[in-house]
RNA sequence: GGGCGUAUAACUCAGCGGUAGAGUGCUACCUUCACACGGUAGAAGUCCCAGGUUCGAAUCCUGGUACGCCCACCA
């Protein structure tokens, strides 16, 4: 009998059923994983709803490089990204994750250069302009790959807020940032010593230079004094890693309290190879106890004789230039490559009898990490960024917990970090990225630094403005993203209420480069945390725990377990080993479980499927008996803890926790209780399970977005009433369902009911029976009556009779459980030998575990002293224990 | 030279003050009407070492050892 209220709902579902699906026998992920983007863009289920009366919730993405392609890293850090967002989305929030892509600037140059190469031309032949417009099309042409492989992935990100680090918006919020620091004083431009990369031919900052143990020498070489001997001592000699900057040194120097070296302070040294006299200087950077004492000191190709030189008042020689050439300044050896030249002065220093000695040594040499290329310390004209008053804030954010790190030891790296910073060196000579906001003017050389370039030199007048040809380094434009795709510096609506954002989800290894500039940007410009706070993913490595390399030939490509494993058993994967602080190891052996899970999902919504008709709808009235209140409860504490554990990043936790909800107790212990009367089913047991799943479904979707919503699809869809949205995406998280609420039955029945039926089993095991035989069987727990069917079908037994009689027969096996006596008539069958050995394997087993059970308890500090509840749970386990062991005994006769 | 992390079953890892857990692998058995990408029963661990705190420690503290990572201007 309708209902004049469900009239819609009949109609609805009738439209549905022509759309109904059977499910095939196993889950097609290549199909579904396909299937459902589509749909979910068209529905606009990732959008953001700044009207919706929501709470806002948002999350920016770690912009990949274009150049990228996904790799595990990515695949990791956007599942988490995703499964957080979903999680959120379904909890009611207006969910917001805002995408993009970063121009990566040194990292796409080099790419599209090499593609030069390869046509036999380089960019200083193209030009410029030609040479911008060939990287924009190739970024036009390969940003798309990524932004594919994120759908593939399932990512929920808002496209119509997609954002590119080099967008007009964004230019524009750097801009403000360069010229407003520059006002302030922040920003300045200057001769500084630099990283140098003669490969790129631009400066780095510290932070791209990466240090290299490598074996090389320590060359000894001999000063001679000015004028000969004095107090009988005619040189000084200094050690160095690098003899060919000896060309460059004007200076010796020694520590100001080094007794042996008194005398020379003050004094001239001729230099071996120019011939120039250069003072021995004392300052307290020498350390006495290394090589000789004395330092050759070379302030154009070393940062601690650069700062020594400033400090001295000495002259500063460039003998290499840009090109790691030699320069003129070199004499003799100009135009020779910097390592060519060290060979050629070695020689020419133990020709000439002022190499003293040579050792062996190891020491650190600075690397670009970019191009590998050995660095330069250069002087050179650059601009930097002095951000030690935003490290402050960026400091105390952290302190105060303004932002809030998982795991939290970072925090002291951070201090660290931030306690130590120096300026920034934020030029790179480089075409591709933000061009830096400065004009100078061609005829008196006035420095223009504006938003917009000047119509005319405000010192002369003169119309003719150079533009800086530099640009930012990546990062500039990177540490203004959490505000700068929100519209910054315009007031948008979407920067009032999206910014900050809830929460940063990336890896430890840009914490320097990213995160922390990040957050004193933020605490700059914004003043206010660009996030609350922050996630740092674990690093994925292979099965053995190798870091994946291409050299290493182990690197695992996502897109290709999505092929192989499905993109829901690679997104569960990534989420069940996501422990905070420990890195992943990948392996097919977890791809295949995680598979198997998804398979086994697929199957017992199969089930359900299967044992449901089309009159039973979410509206039909369920009812309850012991196995759905049981069923209840652990659906009830288990989404409790998810809930929890995803609130807390301990995404490993919510994954393992569902894992075990739908494999043990959906799927073992429910269904199979289920089959039973699903046979004979009423309508109201039917509802019950189909709800079970329609909850299942919604709990997993965050992390098996594809697989929930294609089963979805196929079972729940049709089933649903008109008010509720006919995508799984835009369903709400079911931990306040009203179902879950409900309370009843004897929580204890199924534990035991499992126990029985386990007994039961074993029994048969034991005696080596064939499991398919049916046998009588005898129980002597009366409350476990209700459960004969299912125990019958279940562990295939002929009858089970519940009786208080002795069980204990010659013909009999026989087992002890919980508070009770199992048997199985097993007549001919019985095999008294292996019965005997079996009770006497148990009694041994108790005694054993009883063992320390009776020491604690025997023991008075323990119970005095223990809390009373840790006793008791003691007790009542020895007592449980005891009590079998006299039962067995007793069978034992 | 500083700082940090990790050491638990054959493998990869959870747990982090109250009787050792998962996945995979292994052994034996089962094609039972959702699933062999399945089911049942099992075997398997001085929780790196040594001290200490505690009634009780894999879990907290101290000191080692072994790996790994980060930072730092010893030429």
């Amino acid at each position: 009998m309708l209902q004049i209220g469900d009239a819609d709902l009949e109609s609805e579902k009738a439209k549905a059923r022509m759309h109904m699906r059977e499910m095939d026998k196993a889950f097609d992920f290549r199909t579904a994983q396909t299937r459902w983007y589509e749909q979910w863009e068209a529905a606009k289920a990732f959008e953001a709803a700044p009207h919706s009366g929501k709470e806002p919730w948002s999350i920016v993405i770690p912009p990949p490089n274009i150049t990228g392609n996904l790799h595990m890293g990515h695949a990791l850090v956007n599942t988490l990204h995703d499964v957080l967002t979903r999680f959120k989305r379904a909890q009611g929030f207006d969910a917001l994750w805002v995408p993009g892509t970063d121009h990566a600037g040194i990292a796409t140059q080099m790419m599209v250069e090499r593609q030069l190469k390869a046509e036999g031309t380089d960019r200083h032949q193209l030009g410029r302009e030609a040479f911008e417009a060939r990287i924009w099309a190739w970024k036009e042409k390969n940003q798309g790959a990524i932004e594919h492989q994120l759908r593939r992935l399932g990512c929920s990100v808002d496209w119509t807020r997609n954002r590119f680090t080099l967008d007009p918006s964004l230019n524009k919020a750097v801009r403000k940032v360069f010229v407003e620091s520059y006002k302030a004083g922040r920003i300045y431009r200057g001769p500084r010593m630099i990283q140098w990369d003669p490969a790129l031919q631009t400066a780095l900052s510290d932070l791209e230079v990466k240090y290299e143990e490598r074996r090389g020498k320590l060359w000894y070489l001999r000063y001679p004094l000015t004028g000969g001997p004095v107090n009988g001592v005619a040189d000084v000699v200094v050690a160095t890693t690098r003899p060919e900057t000896m060309l460059g040194d004007t200076a010796v120097a020694v520590h100001p309290d080094d007794e042996r070296f008194q005398g020379m302070i003050g004094k001239l040294l001729d230099h071996p190879l120019t011939g120039r006299q250069i003072p021995v200087v004392a300052d307290s950077f020498v350390d006495p106890a290394f090589g000789t004492g004395c330092v050759k000191v070379t302030p154009a190709h070393d940062p601690n004789d650069f700062a020594a030189g400033q400090r001295l008042g000495l002259a500063s020689i460039t003998i290499i230039g840009f090109d790691a050439k030699m320069t003129a300044e070199a004499g003799a050896y100009a135009g020779l490559d910097r390592f060519e030249a060290r060979k050629r002065v070695v020689a020419d220093l133990e020709e000439q009898g002022f190499l003293v000695k040579v050792e062996d040594y190891v020491n650190k040499i600075s690397l670009s990490d970019r191009s590998g290329a050995v660095l330069e310390p250069l002087v050179s004209e650059q601009w930097f960024m002095d951000v030690k008053e935003a490290a402050a804030k960026a400091l105390e954010a952290v302190n105060t917990g303004a932002i809030q790190f998982t795991p939290e030891h970072h925090a002291a790296v951070w201090n660290h970090w931030l306690t130590h910073i120096q300026d920034w060196c934020i030029s790179r000579q480089l075409v591709w990225g933000h061009r830096i906001p400065a004009w100078t003017c061609a005829k008196c050389g006035e420095l223009h630094v504006e938003m917009e370039q000047p119509s005319a030199c405000c010192a002369c007048g003169d119309e003719q403005l150079i533009q800086d040809p530099d640009t930012l380094d990546t990062w500039f434009s990177s540490a203004l993203w959490p505000f700068s795709v929100f519209g910054w510096p315009e007031q948008t609506a979407d920067l009032r209420r999206y910014y900050p954002t809830s929460v940063l989800i990336t890896g430890y290894d840009i914490l320097f480069f990213w995160v922390a500039r990040m957050a004193m940007a933020g605490l700059t410009w914004m003043g206010e945390v660009p996030f609350r706070k922050v996630y740092f993913n674990s690093l994925v490595r292979d099965a053995s725990g190798q870091k994946m390399s291409k050299t290493k030939g182990n690197v695992i490509d996502p897109l290709e377990v999505m092929e192989e494993y499905g993109t829901d058993a690679l997104r569960f994967s990534l989420a069940i080993m996501a422990a905070p602080g420990t890195d992943i190891a990948m392996s097919t052996a977890r791809l295949e479980a995680s598979r198997n899970f998804c398979n086994k999902l697929w199957n017992a919504s199969r089930f359900v499927q299967i044992n449901l008709d089309d009159s039973i709808t979410l509206a039909t009235a369920p009812e309850f008996g012991e196995a759905e209140f049981w069923l209840i409860k652990q659906l009830r504490d288990t989404l409790a803890a998810v809930t929890k554990a995803l609130e807390e990043f301990r995404f490993h936790e919510a994954s393992d926790l569902l894992y075990h909800l739908v494999w043990d107790d959906f799927c073992a212990t429910y269904i199979e209780l289920a089959k039973v009367q699903l046979l004979s089913g009423t309508p109201g047991q039917k509802a019950a399970i189909l709800h079970f799943l329609d909850i299942l479904l919604r709990a997993l979707h965050p992390f098996v977005p594809f697989l929930t919503e294609d089963i979805h699809e196929a079972v729940i869809a049709q089933r649903l009433p008109i008010s509720e949205p006919a995508l799984l995406a835009l369903r709400a998280w079911p931990m306040d369902e009203a179902i879950l609420q409900t309370n009843g039955g004897d929580p204890t029945i199924i534990p035991r009911f499992q126990e029985v039926l386990s007994g039961f089993l074993r029994l048969k095991a034991e005696q080596g029976v064939d499991p398919a035989k049916r046998v009588p069987a005898f129980c002597s727990l009366a409350e476990l009556e209700p459960f004969t069917e299912a125990l019958k079908s279940i562990a295939r037994l002929e009858s089970v009779t519940f009786t208080k009689d002795e069980l204990a027969t010659p013909t009999r096996t026989v087992g002890v459980v919980a508070g009770g006596i199992l048997a199985l008539e097993l007549a001919g069958l019985k095999d008294p030998v292996a019965e005997k050995a079996k009770l006497e394997k148990e009694l041994a087993k108790l005694e054993k575990e009883l063992e320390p059970l009776r020491a604690r308890l025997a023991d008075e500090s323990f119970v005095t002293k223990a809390p009373e509840a840790a006793v008791a749970k003691l007790r009542g386990q020895s007592e449980e224990k005891e009590q079998r062991l006299a039962q067995v005994k007793a069978l034992l006769g």
